[in-house]
DNA sequence: TCATTAAGTTAGCAATCGCTAACGTAATAA
DNA sequence: TTATTACGTTAGCGATTGCTAACTTAATGA
């Protein structure tokens, strides 16, 4: 599993979460992404057994799917969480960050990441809520 | 400039620190790539006025690629130090998360960490010194 | 009905970055 | 002196992952 599926999987579970109906033209403006480079990638998803697509397009996560997409955005939502608690960045800039971090922190340092968290409840409590996922990209007109 | 570049950089400016001259048979065993990865590597990293090798096959960083290699090798010290201190995990745990973060962090994230580190001086004077570079690599036979 | 639009797919290109095979050259050793 | 070894390089493979062009099919609408 590479990073780059991964966050075809996350992003498939975000807009679930958001909207319900998530079709690959819809990962493919989330992403902006080009639709043949989504529909490759769900392709390979599906093989891989992690997305079911149904006959009117709409993506599924499988079983396995979700776990890891669950997994992932806890770690993203995790992650965002504790740089902004450690170093008070914006969260647009702790989202991009955190986004990237996810796919690649190891198990045993995010756990200690999480018991950071618990223990230090004074240093993030009081923060706002997090930017919304892809915030950043929005003023973007092309890729 | 890719995360790889950035590897090789970094790995030439510490072979430097640790043995004085380096040539790109060092850098291949250090990173456990084949010679002509190295090679090839080197020689993208020659067009991009960032390392110079010498007749005698000694590879020199140049006055850019010394900043450059400054820069990771700070990132890269001082992201196992915050890991280490925030989440007691094992230095070679630490060191190998901050080897993939030192790519990718932003700028502010990074500012950020550093006033972290020196505004809680107690959560991390008392540990011992970081492993080693690539200290978890020494056990592999092959790649 | 017929044209347009939307969405997914196929085919094929390009960049990155690892690899092996094989070559040239220089130093080392028998 | 000749064989071996070490090291750098060239040529070319293959996976990943983005892209555009162009096709199919289904829905929309004049």
């Amino acid at each position: 599993m590479q990073e780059s599926g991964e966050d075809y999987i996350e992003t498939i579970y975000l807009l679930k979460k958001r909207k319900g109906l998530v079709r690959s033209v819809d990962v493919a403006q989330e992403l902006h992404f080009s639709r043949p480079s989504v529909s490759r990638a769900i392709g390979i998803l599906r093989d891989s057994g992690l997305v079911l697509m149904n006959s009117d397009g709409g993506l599924e996560l499988t079983e396995k799917g979700m776990l890891l997409a669950e997994s992932l955005y806890e770690k993203h939502t995790t992650l965002t969480r504790f740089l902004r608690a450690v170093t008070r960045v914006d969260s647009s800039i702790a989202e991009k960050d955190a986004c990237r971090i996810e796919h690649i922190i190891s198990p045993s340092t995010f756990e200690g990441v999480k018991q950071f968290l618990r223990e230090h409840p004074e240093l993030h409590e009081h923060l706002t809520d997090p930017a919304e996922y892809h915030s950043g990209d929005r003023q973007r007109t092309h890729r």
